[in-house]
DNA sequence: GAGTCGCCGTTTTTT
DNA sequence: ACGGCGACTC
């Protein structure tokens, strides 16, 4: 993000006009003059660009051309002279989108896209945050924290104050503390009876401590940046002001992914000249678990009063039985503003519902589907599977290991949050903020140098004592006998180190720097000799993160980075053809030809914990995930639920998710085996409305899909290249791979029989589920197993 | 101070 | 099933 207005605060804010600027020079805009933003707009997006003045809400649903309508807005208020770049203040929520979003400026208004106040909350709050960072008692280089070193600094706050971390784990707490300060607020805020008995009852007192700890590191986590810029606003209102003044016109990207916090961030800014336009969509929040307020965009008109509201419905993406299969799920959900999506591709291919016996069959539906698009032209980049939770990635990835084909799996570790790229940071860390405790703590015996647990603690307990950082502490012992000749010894060989390592700061270029560091300190010799079989991956990433300093000019730009970015994507595979395996959450704003969305089994999706902590809103937000994900496909779309999974190592029969039964009918094609459920003595199947067994009347022991009841209502069209043919390929592999792979859903067992397990050893049979059963094994206690693994004695 | 055993938790994830 | 973390032992 560049910044027009890095003035030290002692600079006054430029002098501006007070009415508006005069126009730019049409020239700085090329051939398209202003007027030419608008063409190839629809009317309602045309209404969101035209629209510029006072409070606008866009409802901008899937597919609807949104970014378009952001970006061209901006472009048209530059141009039609109501503000100057650095005038305005444009918000998204991640780094991703802040560099979309500046690029695509960049093509519409040319350079001076570059003044503009672009990026995300955090970027945009820090950068505040730094120039007053005094005025809530921080300098202004203070450390952004990330979620390990709050856990570590917590745990210490708790330990002082005997809170059992095995009764309330660091991690709960870290959690409801981010959550008041997502609410933006701090601990003299948070009502007495708010924490409830979290901590023994001493929650508020932990965040008190947890906070003054954090002042003393001149430091601040992630929720502090919004909520020290609401106490620096709110304190100083003469800041507030000089803000408020320079931000004419205010924009906000995903608006409904936005905390308390952030809107009242953004309520504050917007407060004079309210010229503020959030683009979101309630359907697509997805949030709500870590603090995002669907109530925000609910609650716009009221909010910001007078506010316009602009629909975008017409859908660019997605064929009409997609679209009219998801609009059909979310009409489900209350609490909604309402919008309906619409297309004028109509028609293109059903949505296939594919009920399978267990994981790896549905990877390998998966399988042939792709390796079937494949043969017709359909490019691997458009292909994606995106599931509910991780762990299903791995039946996929199998799955296409076998079959050749290219894959990756978007979201996994980030490159800065690697253990060895955490702790060359350290030490970086260290080097420029000798206070930075938490980044000493991390290293200081890392590789093992001989400093340690009593080491550390006679530390702890000297800076506790005389209130320092923990590097001075250690000085101070080195003055005094306190600790071993050995300890004595090796604490100030590092901290002589340390200090070596900090006047070649000064002298050579951060990469050198960073190189002699990670070499002196045996760093890089510690993974050299370990013998763990990561150990060569790890020195490769220490490599490439030599090179990815060299992107910036030095060490303070390049932390400024780390801690804010800390998501490198630089793997862009460069032109390599590959599926794309993600979570729905990561899907977010993608798009793909051809998508699955496997797993909609009941208490994996919806997910149980995600109801029984948050009950129907809970429900509610899974069936937008749901929606997010149907939406992410434009020809085609499987949806694939199994009768059994394996869930942290144990088999369960599952029931397919209610969202199935949510579809409409008429743009579904059921592929699922009428012998699924049988006898599995749930009941439910017939229990179940029309859909989601419906497919049992014309499933594979026909030989063929989707004929007899639903071949009317296939209307099959033109659709996309090569989609037409997909439900009607050869002859059913599951019901085959199955059988040779697995015994029926039928056992010898009936209940009362004694048994014999590999693993537990004999029992008896308690109960029988299927092909599942409960026995009581004689040493082993009561297990649920499946039949095929016990054996008669 | 460093290696080994056993227990707990196990959705989603950005900044 | 499995990994991470804390307690425990040498």
């Amino acid at each position: 993000m560049s910044d027009p207005l890095d003035f030290d605060d002692d600079i006054p804010f430029p002098d501006l006009p007070n009415g508006p600027v005069p126009p730019a020079p049409p020239s700085r805009f090329g051939a398209p003059r202003p007027t030419g933003f608008l063409e190839g707009l629809n009317e309602a997006q045309r209404e969101a660009v035209e629209n510029m003045d006072g409070p606008l809400l866009v409802l901008a649903g899937a597919g609807t051309g949104k970014t378009r309508v952001l970006t061209t807005r901006l472009a048209n208020i530059l141009s039609s002279g109501r503000a100057r770049p650095f005038q305005m203040l444009v918000v998204t929520f991640t780094n991703k989108a802040a560099r979309e979003m500046q690029e695509r400026v960049t093509n519409l208004v040319g350079p001076m896209a570059e003044g503009l106040w672009l990026g995300t909350f955090h970027a945009l709050a820090t950068k505040i945050l730094r120039r007053h960072a005094e005025l809530v008692g921080l300098q202004s280089n203070f450390t952004i924290l990330d979620t390990d070193d709050q856990i570590r600094l917590l745990k210490q706050v708790m330990e002082a104050e005997h809170i059992d971390e095995k009764r309330w784990p660091a991690r709960t707490l870290i959690h409801v503390i981010q959550r008041w300060k997502d609410k933006g607020l701090p601990p003299e805020k948070v009502g007495a009876g708010e924490a409830g008995d979290i901590a023994n009852g001493r929650a508020v007192a932990i965040y008190r401590q947890y906070q003054e700890r954090l002042t003393t590191l001149n430091a601040a986590d992630f929720g502090d940046l919004l909520m020290h810029n609401l106490t620096l606003f709110t304190n100083h209102p003469d800041v507030l002001q000089k803000y408020q003044e320079m931000f004419r016109y205010i924009l906000v990207d995903e608006y409904q992914d936005t905390n308390v916090s952030q809107y009242l961030w953004l309520r504050l800014l917007a407060q004079k000249n309210k010229n503020i336009c959030c683009v979101g969509d309630d359907d697509q929040s997805i949030y709500g678990w870590r603090g995002a307020e669907v109530g925000n965009i609910l609650k716009f008109e009221k909010d910001f009063p007078g506010a316009q509201v602009v629909r975008l419905e017409k859908n660019y993406r997605s064929t009409s039985h997609i679209l009219g299969a998801a609009s059909k799920l979310i009409q489900n959900n209350e609490g909604r503003l309402g919008k309906t999506l619409w297309t004028d591709q109509e028609g293109g291919e059903l949505v296939t519902v594919h009920g399978v016996w267990d994981g790896e069959e549905e990877a390998r539906i998966v399988g042939d589907e792709i390796e079937a698009a494949q043969k017709k032209k359909v490019s691997l980049n458009e292909m994606a599977i995106l599931v509910r939770a991780g762990f299903q990635t791995r039946e996929f990835e199998e799955r296409l290991i076998t079959l050749g084909l290219p894959y990756k799996v978007i979201g996994g570790a980030r490159f800065y949050e690697r253990e060895e790229i955490r702790d060359a940071l350290a030490y970086l860390r260290v080097i420029r903020q000798p206070a930075d405790d938490l980044a000493l703590e991390r290293i200081i015996n890392k590789p093992t140098r001989g400093v340690g647990k009593t080491t550390l603690q006679a530390m702890h307990q000297v800076a506790r004592l005389e209130n320092c950082p923990l590097s001075l502490a250690a000085l101070r012992l080195l003055e005094t006998d306190e600790l071993k000749p050995a300890g004595k010894r090796a604490l100030g060989r590092i901290m002589e180190d340390f200090r070596r390592w900090r006047e070649m700061a000064g002298v050579v270029s951060h990469i050198e720097l960073a190189e002699t560091v990670l070499d002196e300190s045996g760093y890089t010799d510690f993974w050299k000799n370990s013998k763990k079989p990561e150990a060569p991956g790890k020195l490769e990433n220490l490599k490439e993160l030599l090179v990815a300093m060299e992107e910036f000019e030095n060490l303070d730009e390049f932390m400024e980075h780390v801690s804010l970015v800390m998501d490198v994507d630089a793997q862009a595979e460069a032109g390599a053809e590959m599926i794309s395996i993600m979570t729905l959450h990561a899907a977010k704003g993608l798009e793909f030809d051809l998508v699955f969305l496997p797993g909609w089994e009941e208490g994996l999706f919806p997910h149980q914990r995600s109801m029984d902590e948050s009950g129907m809103a809970g429900l509610e937000e899974e069936r937008r995930l749901a929606y997010v994900g149907m939406t992410r496909a434009k020809k085609k779309l499987h949806i694939l639920f199994s009768a059994n999974r394996r869930i942290h190592g144990q088999w369960q029969s599952a029931i397919p998710s209610r969202f199935v039964d949510e579809l409409s009918p008429e743009h579904l094609e059921e592929r699922t085996d009428r012998g699924l459920y049988a006898g599995s003595g749930g009941g439910r199947a017939e229990e179940r409305s029309q859909y989601g067994f419906s497919g049992f009347d014309n499933g594979y022991d026909s030989g063929s899909y989707g004929n007899a009841g639903y071949g009317a209502q296939r209307r099959q069209t033109q659709g996309g290249p090569g989609w037409q043919r997909m439900q009607t390929r050869k002859k059913p592999v599951t019901l085959e791979g199955r059988a040779t792979r697995k015994p029926a859903p039928v056992n010898p067992f009936k209940v009362g029989d004694r048994c014999f397990h590999q693993k537990f050893g004999m029992g008896d049979v308690v109960s029988i589920d299927g092909d599942h059963l409960t026995i009581q094994f004689d040493k082993a206690g009561t297990k649920k197993v499946v039949a095929a693994f016990v054996e008669k004695p």
